[in-house]
DNA sequence: GCGGCGAGTTCCGCTGAGCGGAACGGCGTT
DNA sequence: AACGCCGTTCCGCTCAGCGGAACTCGCCGC
């Protein structure tokens, strides 16, 4: 991050990024301009104009029926350009369907961006009781197995500055303390994988290992998740298949061990 | 549309919008102020501030060696967002590859929203002189093979409409005459599928068809695209693979024939 | 049918947020 | 060293955008 000064900003811009970011954290794929207007705090007459502009642009459609909104074509054409310059997901694809096979559990594909990290995919088994992760949604990086597996693995300098900031919890099982959190990295790295039980989401457990690329660089984390109550039982079982999928994802990438 | 009056919007909301589709048209990945600033007519000061608003928001990235900008994760997190109202990519995803394979050339998928479509998934051959297509990019219905699949399988009323508007040249071989893209559309219709020798991008040829839902609706279109020089000869043994592929993936989305 | 309610939409007076021109600083080239 | 180009910052000026409130419409209960 910048040490210097904050560059001006237009405030009607930042406004108009909360309203597209909301769209991003809500459950529902539509929303009302009352219900973001409560959620970000601003009058109904500042979110209809600003969903207005956004749909002038193609960033946000309005079914006329319902009068609700919900994202446009252009907010895909942003994000599937952001993907050309990244091609993990194409490589992992192979690896996370053998993955889930093998497991008959979901297997899911993570990449980072500064301090959150996002699901960019995920292959699930045929199974009626099973996970799914939400693509695209921002996760902090203290909470989750794939989180773990990324802080795990940043510089000791971007740890300590982490873990300098808020800790915020996603759920009662979310390590918050900062000692117990860098005892749990020390096991990580020494393991290989991380694993979580309810810290990112109840129910859900997981585990997770790092994909490097050709500069050994931590360019995406693998996981295998499923509901709590089973994984327990399969944990022993499926690190070393999760582990060879990563090393074998790692290779594809350039990695040479 | 709507055909009421146009709705109060936020001249800096739609600048900030055209700043961040501007990188969904650009070559490169990265941009620079005074380059925005030439091609969207703002002032330079401007820019930076719509620049420094958007990153402050997670949708742009600043390299601070070079000092230039690229989108950041929040414009993938949107995209994501977005892709998972619709599941047709991953449906898709094995029927491009079998494609791919059986004709040796580059197999994509395109969706359409309002007037333009744009390439979601592509499978490339394993061959060095090949076609890849950009991911994201919206192109206009009337030029294009996969272009032309979508129009020709809209309401009269619909294709009456766009073809009312302007229809933009993107190349030599674009067919911009309302009567003549009629008479093409007619055959496309009849044939099954429809052609395209240069009309999009320049040197590159291409075949397409609709892929239909359970509710008989055009939710997808395949092509087959490559080289024009090759391409050429290859059409005939291509369409019956494409029109096959087709079926099979709209009876993965349940039509019915 | 009527009235109330809640949602999205529109209007308009007011003022400070955002504009643009220009200066600044840094880097690369000659 | 001078120059050109780029991104960044500053500041005077004014109108773009804000918020409060009225409006419209659809739904629901009586």
């Amino acid at each position: 991050m910048s040490t210097g000064p904050k560059p001006q900003t237009i405030g009607a811009v930042e406004r108009a990024a909360d309203v597209l970011n909301a769209f991003t954290e809500l459950d529902g794929a539509t929303a009302g301009v009352t219900e973001l207007s409560d959620r970000l705090g601003l009058s109904k007459a500042v979110v209809h104009r600003i969903l207005a502009s956004l749909r002038a642009r193609g960033f946000i459609d309005l079914d006329e029926q319902t009068r609700r909104y919900s994202l446009g074509p252009a907010s895909l054409a942003l994000g599937l350009t952001y993907l050309q310059q990244i091609d993990v997901r194409d490589a992992a694809r192979s690896v996370l369907r053998d993955l889930s096979e093998q497991t008959n559990e979901t297997a899911t594909l993570s990449i980072r961006r500064g301090d959150v990290r996002m699901y960019v995919d995920q292959v699930t088994p045929a199974r009626e009781v099973k996970m799914t992760v939400q693509l695209g949604h921002p996760y902090p990086l203290h909470a989750g197995a794939s989180s773990k597996a990324f802080l795990a693995h940043l510089s000791a300098a971007h740890v300590d500055e982490y873990l300098a900031g808020p800790l915020e919890a996603l759920g009662e099982n979310t390590i918050t303390d900062p000692v117990l959190l860098r005892l749990d990295l020390g096991e990580i790295r020494k393991r290989g994988y991380a694993a979580s039980f309810g810290e990112r989401q109840e129910g859900a457990a997981s585990i997770a290992a790092p994909v490097s690329d050709h500069e050994n660089d931590t360019v995406a984390v693998i996981s295998v998740c499923g509901p709590v109550e089973r994984f327990r039982d399969e944990v022993g079982a499926i690190a070393p298949v999760l582990l060879e999928a990563t090393r074998e994802l790692s290779r594809k990438l350039g990695w040479e061990g």
